[in-house]
DNA sequence: CACATCCTCCAAAGCGCTTTGGGTTGCTGT
DNA sequence: ACAGCAACCCAAAGCGCTTTGGAGGATGTG
């Protein structure tokens, strides 16, 4: 059942059954009733292909993975965010076409999609540093916004947490507990919020009380359990052992807690543990009090916003750049407490 | 640009750059060679609204993602699953439209589907027992596939892995160990793989031994950390507490294995544990060794290997129905060992 | 009564591609 | 020299919708 043919049934024109359905006013309340029962009827929806050609609008919005080969940091990070970005998209009546590509390949993707016309916009995430995908959907004129920041952050439409913040106070935390020994397990520092934000908090922080960092206590890479289990493992059992950590996520949060735990070492007696906490839904840090001592911020949250700014991106071609801050809670859980000895 | 610009710009119809473009017979080498130079120097890319409108075809494959408003289950499942179909969509030229919809309006949204021609073809995932969409995909006559399967599973295309035997062959594992008290600590039951295989093969290995379940000692909700963690501590803390756990994943295995360690419990010593494994890559468990006695089985592989056979059905419209049973490792870790006392 | 205005509705022209059904041209074979 | 056949190319008709630019009739105004 197409339009054409619904029209012939109700005996009207075509323009008149699209107008009643797209709810112009050109179309008498009882024609419009008539079109929407017959419509209903014929269990009739519009070829959302040939909306899209008519409308030059794609009603779309794209994604992009970049598949790296090694352990995706992205997954857990990703799927929420996606989770929280398709509610919004849904209700606002935006698909959400999910592109997965070998990172080297990105840029042709975003080139294809510009021209193409698959998309409306794109959603960027995990910025790395001087991140060229921003340069480059810039210079294709396609809508897009960054979930994170890099570079001066200025000119394009962005939106990040207070990162830096949350490392500096996360490690004055640690340190009015009397720890001197921290150790930092990071993402990878090729992104821009692991280096220029958070791994600058933590050494602010230190810098301000004349600590020295301690290079030996510092690792970063792919977010990943068995990372922070090993780096854990590695730190514990070497000279000098930190009294504390402070890790990016947490799931290099459990990989800690399993390196302490082999070692007889309780978390918040024997050694602190504090981390960031993206509150994915599966990885619930609340049930039974807090475990993990943590820098919270809603990584769903911030796919439900991030998919509302893009729309109104979207919808308002020249509106001017969006920018968006996001403070960060810090919550104190059982996995920190004073320095020991 | 557009194919028709392009057409007069090199002084040929518009049939002829599209059938150049496409690789069709009908037109000389020498000028599909001019046409391809010149649609890469104009960065010409055909509009694939206006392509998918002429063909026919919308060269897309949904997955429909109910959202429960409870923690959901799916999230790190879907996401590893969805990576691995990606992948095999973007080499075959396929889009990934990923929608997320209330649980209650899964239906609409599949006839919504069907009706706008928005897909060729859709992937179902866990399947509940007697699950709705099977009969309604099957009615609306969308190519489906399901990941998993329910009721006889005939009639309807599937790939699964042996849920019954792995759970099985674990129970074994730990009988053979010495274990009597074994808890299970599963999966939603409302999903089939968790009811249906996965307790049902734990049963019928205690069966075989004349070994009643213990109701005290089962139990079954969202795979989440916290599940795992709060089961497992009441348990442990309860009387006749288990000496051994067989948990359906390493999420619910990481929750097990908190409550363990905050008790002074050494895993593989003091107390046992097996999970599945989906082989997520942020959650490696071999690193070093594997950590768990897992059942494994890589969900991202599963994807791959699921959008191929989708592929293959809406390219084959009456090809008869695809069936596959993936067998299941058995890995042994450092999460197992004897029954103590 | 003539004219302007609204309210409803419609015919037809796209949107940018694919595909059907030829039409030319040049070469074979006899 | 002519039918027969490839090899190339094209005009035009869709695909199913939206949207522009009226048309026709009812209503209001002086």
């Amino acid at each position: 059942m197409n339009l054409k043919e619904l029209a012939v049934s109700l005996n009207l024109s075509p323009t008149t059954v699209s107008r009643a359905l797209n709810g112009y006013p050109e179309v008498r309340e009882e024609t419009r009733n008539r079109v929407m029962a017959a419509a209903k009827a014929a269990n009739y929806a519009p070829n959302i292909r040939a909306r899209r050609l008519a409308t030059g609008r794609a009603m779309t919005i794209g994604h992009v993975i970049p598949l790296t080969g090694r352990a995706e940091m992205v997954n857990p990070i990703f799927a929420d965010f996606l989770i929280g970005a398709g509610e919004v998209y849904a209700a606002e009546g935006y698909d959400l076409l999910l592109s997965m590509v070998p990172e080297t390949e990105t840029e042709a993707a975003f080139r294809q999609m510009a021209a193409n016309g698959a998309v409306d916009g794109v959603m960027v995430q995990a910025p790395q540093e001087n991140d060229p995908r921003i340069g480059l959907l810039t210079e294709l004129g396609l809508p897009f916004l960054v979930h994170g920041r890099t570079g001066d952050a200025q000119g394009y439409n962005w939106l990040d947490i207070a990162n830096l913040r949350a490392f500096r106070r996360a490690t004055d935390f640690l340190l009015d507990l009397g720890h001197r020994r921290i150790a930092l397990i990071n993402g990878q520092e090729t992104f821009d919020f692991a280096r220029r934000r958070r791994r600058r908090g933590f050494e602010e922080a230190l810098a301000a009380r004349d600590i020295p960092p301690l290079p030996h206590l510092m690792a970063s890479d792919a977010m990943t359990e068995s990372f922070g289990y090993l780096t854990a493992a590695r730190m514990l059992d070497g000279p000098n052992p930190p009294t504390a950590f402070l890790v990016s996520s947490v799931i290099l949060a459990i990989g800690v807690r399993r390196a302490a735990g082999e070692r007889g070492l309780r978390m918040g007696r024997d050694i602190s543990v504090i981390c960031h906490d993206d509150e994915l839904s599966y990885l619930n840090n609340d049930v039974g009090g807090p475990a993990f001592t943590a820098t919270r911020s809603s990584i769903r949250a911030a796919g439900r916003r991030c998919a509302e700014i893009l729309i109104t991106l979207i919808r308002n071609p020249d509106h001017p750049p969006i920018q968006e801050l996001w403070d960060v809670d810090l919550t104190v859980g059982r996995s920190t407490g004073p320095c020991p000895g």
